[in-house]
DNA sequence: TTGTAGGCGTTATCAT
DNA sequence: ATGATAACGCCTACAA
């Protein structure tokens, strides 16, 4: 037969204890080493050994009331940055034993919301959840989980939910600040769909960040966090001429950034001497492009890391108070933003 | 409290079956859509809606002997063609109302094993796996696996375990049939380690196809699947003076590839001008590089999709022999091998 | 149609 | 130190 038909039914506390001549009370006991004495101990690890023993998953969940599991959710794991967070998550979580849950959700906010719902089917012990929009209710649904919600992403102070945060507004005044530095003076920012928080904050962060150093910009968004969207994004600008001033592009994330190099090269625009790009996120494909692309890491997967941390402290100690860990953003200056003059001298 | 915290524990169905007046069972019945009266039902579900219950998962897995949930376990997720087999598996999943749990493992071939060692633990129905490497010992290991394996990928006939397939070598034919069409004349194979599945399919397809059109070859063997391996490669190729005669790279995923042209741009070759390149597997980045990669599609995403309906299937019917799917490649064009003539010109 | 009772595999309480 | 027993939440004979 194909696989999946095991022959012998898996053994459990009970023909382990027949097998060592025990109770099933002391076999689980040894297994959960909360004593047993030298000799009946080893008989029973025998057994077990013998039996090829594991315990069950779900009786186990059933009586201890936790399931070994933490959920994820996000919004488009095509998205490398989401990719790298799991990763994170999963990394957080080794130690601990636990599994993970992937929860992709649209950005639906009655999608989100069904998937909180969902989770007092006592599916995992908890979640960590990365979401683009975050409307009070969503926000109300998560902090009246029926398990511990870990929010990667700003919310309101009134919140009670622990989070993990990064400044992308500050993100994004790095970004622009190595745009001037570099000499540009004319920048466009392309920002994600208004609707999100992400675009909410970047918004605010440039606007602040243009205000302070003083130099043109514009602003034009996408359909949605993507490189389609990016490539839209270029192809409305040029459209309507606004792209002639132009000498530089600050993206919202990387997507954008890539779509936006994919479209400005394809009218003419050679990057960077004639348009610098940058973008937000660091994903593992930045370095790769011709040009590598100029971006502000918000550490992604060390987010994740943390995420999983506080959700596993939390679960140990559900009494703590609502906890927010903060990573800063950090420019990564590659080739997409470098003067015609470093790339032919390494410097002016 | 941050949350988690459920002031009211979660109801059962004895709190449903008291506030409708009836019994558990007739609770369980009317859940499950196994009769009951007109006016008991709605007794029941009015109850069900007032309380907010929902049936908990470790009770039912418990009883049922089904958890609901999949595992999906490959080697890399960093590799956006496996998020893409991830999002298939997901899709095919949906309808089944079956959570995923994602168990990245190593390539080691001892973590796999405990991989599926560990599924007797009982926390999933099934597992979808798309390993690099596959010995014999890995393979009967799936197959005496405690719950059903589908394999995304070739194996020996022996095997009994459903199967999703794709023809690689013949995917890979199409790429050298494709850079011969377009004349070249002199292709560089740069493989994966050759210790994985995928890296000796690929190479024997690429020597049976260099035989049957008769140019000349070249083979390097990169360290890993990566864009790191396909620069490092390409480094190797042209210390070794190798990269003088060869007008084309073959590489044997569009990480390579990419790592290929990164490389090869660094010491001066245009690309396609002067170095065509293909890939294969048509990750979502693939059309985003410039020149945007021509590449090998092997349906990823529905290799997933399939590989979780064949999963379905045997949970439903355990009896079934073993079956097998299959996915044609197919080729697809884009600007990394395009010839001279038809950049300017639109064609010869 | 409906209710009673048992058991899925585990851990934990309470005796001994 | 160990064993008998109950209980977690659910489903399902079986009986009524």
């Amino acid at each position: 037969m194909p696989s999946g038909a095991a022959l012998t039914p898996r053994p459990t506390v009970h023909q382990v204890a027949e097998r060592a001549g025990v109770s099933i009370a002391t076999v689980s006991r040894v297994l959960n080493g909360k004593g047993g004495s030298r000799t009946t101990e080893e008989r029973v690890r025998d057994a077990v050994r013998a039996l090829g023993y594991r315990p069950d998953a779900a009786g186990r969940a059933l009586k201890l009331g936790r399931t070994l599991q933490v959920a994820f959710a996000v919004d488009d794991l095509a998205n490398p940055v989401y990719t790298d967070m799991m990763g994170g998550v999963e990394a957080g979580l080794a130690d601990s034993g636990s599994r993970l849950l992937v929860a992709s959700t649209g950005h639906a906010v009655e999608d989100l919301l069904s998937l909180v719902a969902s989770l007092d089917r006592g599916y995992a012990d908890g979640l960590v959840i990365s979401p683009l929009v975050r409307p009070p209710v969503l926000l109300a649904a998560l902090e009246a989980a029926s398990v511990p919600v870990v929010l990667v992403g700003n919310m309101p102070d009134h919140v009670r939910l622990d989070s993990v945060r990064t400044d992308s507004a500050a993100g994004v005044a790095l970004a622009l600040d190595h745009l001037v530095a570099t000499g540009r003076r004319h920048v466009v920012f392309v920002n994600g769909p208004g609707s999100t928080v992400p675009a909410q904050m970047r918004a605010a962060g440039f606007a602040q960040a243009t205000r302070r150093v003083g130099i043109a910009s514009d602003t034009v968004t996408a359909d949605s966090f993507t490189a389609d969207g990016g490539e839209q994004a270029w192809a409305r600008l040029l459209s309507e001429g606004r792209t002639t001033q132009c000498d530089a592009v600050l993206a919202a994330n990387d997507l954008l950034a890539i779509g936006v190099m994919r479209a400005a090269r394809a009218t003419g625009r050679r990057i960077p001497d004639d348009l610098a790009v940058t973008g937000i996120d660091d994903i593992p494909f930045a370095p790769l492009f011709s040009p590598s692309l100029t971006t502000v890491s918000l550490g992604a997967r060390e987010r994740g890391r943390l995420a999983a941390e506080l959700l596993l402290g939390r679960l140990a100690d559900p009494g703590l108070p609502p906890r927010t860990v903060r990573i800063a953003p950090e420019l990564i200056v590659r080739e997409s933003t470098q003067r015609h003059e470093e790339l032919l001298t390494g410097g002016s």
